[in-house]
DNA sequence: ATAAAAATGATATAAGATAACATCTTCTTT
DNA sequence: AAAGAAGATGTTATCTTATATCATTTTTAT
């Protein structure tokens, strides 16, 4: 079966978008008994709120305007935070393009791939079980033992390819 | 269909392989009147020599040992050659490592994708029409046009999966 | 022979990521 | 509640990867 995070690349409401991924993770965490900090949550609701996959220091540049704690927070507190959202599978890192984005399906064993468009770096979250079936059945075959696959697709997004025509 | 690069992760004669990818791409060059100048070729070597993706400052530090000039050929110059190799087919960047290994099959149209080992690095390039085909298909539903598709599949290789269980 | 194009040299710096150590907070156990 | 352990964050410095910019050299085409 093949699903989208979303109504990929239509106008959607984002806002409703990030909502439910922050209740998901807060959901995720109490249930693991981990500690979804103000900042870790911080770091997830800025990267799931970029339509785009977003830098590790794009993330530091949007928290020094948004935490109004006084202190500005830096780089390797957001790595941190970083470290610990992909390790539950809350975000996902593209590694083409070093940067971050908010997974729709955490709980889905990271069997899903990416469409990121080359102009405009919107990125949509497929997933699939048939490329997974595929690469296991490569690997076997020379004896090797899968842990994690990364999948990125360049190319262009409809509207993109809309506005390069005219 | 599914090829291997080599006989993956079995032993072989490594040198040889050097040898044939070089003269492909010394074929190719001429077929495209292209230039594969000495350090191109110096920087295709050392990728290929190496049994690892290797990252460009290694190059870097590999270059400075063998090639003689007296002159220590410095990163601008290796990262122009790795651009040119790239645009060639020659070479693979793979993203997770930041790093950089030579292709197999130049001739076909980055259809392959990369096992790589957790541990000792060891990689292997499959190429399979089925994977592109999936993609294609996902893509097309929601509108989006594929130009360029990287897989990278980390886990473990037959040797470390030995090693690990001794 | 000369202009244009291509390739390389050299310097500096941008961008992404982490190491190391200090401090603060929270949880556990008594 | 107090003390200690574990967890999280703060701070500084540094490392790795990659590129921008401009000068110089080499090659190619006319």
């Amino acid at each position: 079966m093949l699903t989208y995070s979303r109504l990929a690349y239509q106008s959607h409401d984002h806002q409703q978008c990030v909502e439910t991924a922050l209740e998901k993770a807060r959901v995720l965490c109490e249930e693991s008994h981990i500690k979804l900090t103000p900042i870790r949550e911080a770091v997830l609701k800025t990267i799931w709120t970029s339509h785009q996959p977003l830098g590790a220091y794009d993330v530091v540049d949007n928290l020094a305007l948004s935490v109004h704690t006084g202190k500005r927070i830096k780089a390797p507190t957001v790595y941190r935070a970083i470290e610990f959202l992909l390790n539950l599978g809350l975000i996902h890192r593209i590694a083409s393009l070093n940067a971050y984005i908010g997974r729709s399906f955490p709980e889905k064993d990271h069997n899903d791939f990416f469409l990121i468009c080359r102009i405009c770096r919107a990125t949509a979250e497929c997933s699939t079980e048939q490329i997974g079936d595929i690469v296991l059945h490569a690997a076997e075959r020379v004896g090797f033992q899968v842990e994690l696959s990364i999948i990125e697709v360049t190319g262009l997004c409809p509207r993109c390819q809309q506005e390069k025509k005219s």
